[in-house]
DNA sequence: ACCTGAACACCGTTCAAGT
DNA sequence: ACCTGAACACCGTTCAAGT
């Protein structure tokens, strides 16, 4: 019995446990060891996109070879997503103030979770396609439901609300992101008025408000939802 | 001046202006078109998945060259594109009775857009990593606002209603993707509760509940902040 | 004028052969 | 015992050569 089997294929975010000894070569430090390979997996990431990023790239940037990575990781997806992972630990879910309201704890949870998508753009992609189960995303999602359940919150809500703002945030970020040219809402307003006219009318009252406004104001929806379910 | 220019890559969605006369063999039906080519291509992601969709077997399901493709499309993404805007197509946006309520209007989109993704699931990874701008997608955009407007909703708060519901949706979806293994739901309760005691709390009231539940609980709760908003 | 085989420069992954 | 060059079976994309 190893660690706890993961959803989907077999374990895939958690490290493979090592082969035959522990990979260490230096005497007490790590010398080169996995963490480390998967922070220069982030910072490729960070600073070339993952669409540059092969096990070729990571390989050399580690001086060392494709077939090395195999030892240390089962294929390629699970180094995206333990650097997801270590993304996501940068991330402070609760309100470093003693005892918040929920809404503080959600707010704060929504607010760190998109810092941590402004660092790191371009996990967007990787984050989306796996709910992440790695141990920060764990450790965060614990942290945050903790907190709601001693804040009242009947659990069955609160796994709910953790959900929601997740999606809320990462939903924002998608749209948010302006690909290689202009932003979305200046498409929308140059297109034909004539055969668009509801798009055209909202387009320019998109534009009106800046991100973070925005970004505030549909969290906010939401949380008054969920205030409102609660005072069921 | 040829159509609107799209965001980012130079209209990465458009169809490719074809590049002499038009590419027709036969007389006046169309033979094999550029429409045949996007709904073959729909079908293989459908009935494969987008992981083993390339352009090679796309080609030899058409009798034909990847070469060719290139005489039809800008490259895959374009394809993927259409694909994902051609499934949009099916979906009914507003309410077949009469004049709804905005809280209908949405509610309908929303179901719609979930419909579609259930029996399109392999689409989500296309239809996450760009907002779709396809002819389709601008169509029931336009109708779904131009309905919101109708029933007097301030511009800005339409605008940002239709994404709202949008990203809900396409969140629930990637939540509720099982992967190839147990439900999500299993895995967090499975965790050891002494060291994730909230996560162990709450998992077992996610399995209470069915998916058709708990989308229209969010849904619900996403049109309630907004019913608040409106009323303020 | 249209189509395409074959090439190009890559991938992720594996394994026999090195040290 | 550990590492890796080189291969394998693919990609998306291009273009010279066919008809």
């Amino acid at each position: 019995m190893t660690t706890t089997p993961a959803p989907g294929s077999p374990a895939w975010w958690t490290r493979r446990t090592t082969p035959a000894p522990a990979p260490r070569r230096g005497r007490g430090r790590p010398s080169l060891d996995t963490d480390q390979m998967v922070a220069t997996a982030l910072r490729l990431i960070d600073e070339h996109g993952v669409q540059t990023f092969s096990l070729r790239t990571l390989a050399d940037a580690l001086g060392s070879s494709t077939a090395t990575l195999y030892r240390h990781f089962a294929n390629k997806d699970e180094i995206l997503a333990l650097t997801v992972d270590l993304a996501l630990g940068e991330a402070h879910t609760t309100p470093s103030g003693g005892p918040a309201e929920w809404r503080d704890v959600l707010s704060t949870m929504g607010h760190q979770l998109r810092a941590v998508l402004a660092r790191h753009p371009s996990l967007l992609p990787t984050l989306m396609d796996h709910v992440p189960v790695g141990p920060n995303a764990l450790a965060q999602r614990e942290r945050v439901l903790a907190a709601l359940l001693h804040h009242g919150l009947p659990p069955a809500l609160a796994a709910r609300a953790f959900t929601a703002v997740g999606h809320y945030v990462i939903g924002f970020a998608v749209q948010q992101r302006e690909f290689d040219g202009p932003p979305l809402a200046d498409y929308y307003g140059r297109l034909d008025p004539a055969t668009h006219p509801a798009i055209a009318a909202t387009a320019e009252s998109l534009t009106a408000i800046g991100p973070d406004d925005e970004f505030a104001f549909g969290l906010g929806l939401l949380l008054d939802g969920l205030a409102q379910q609660i005072d069921r």
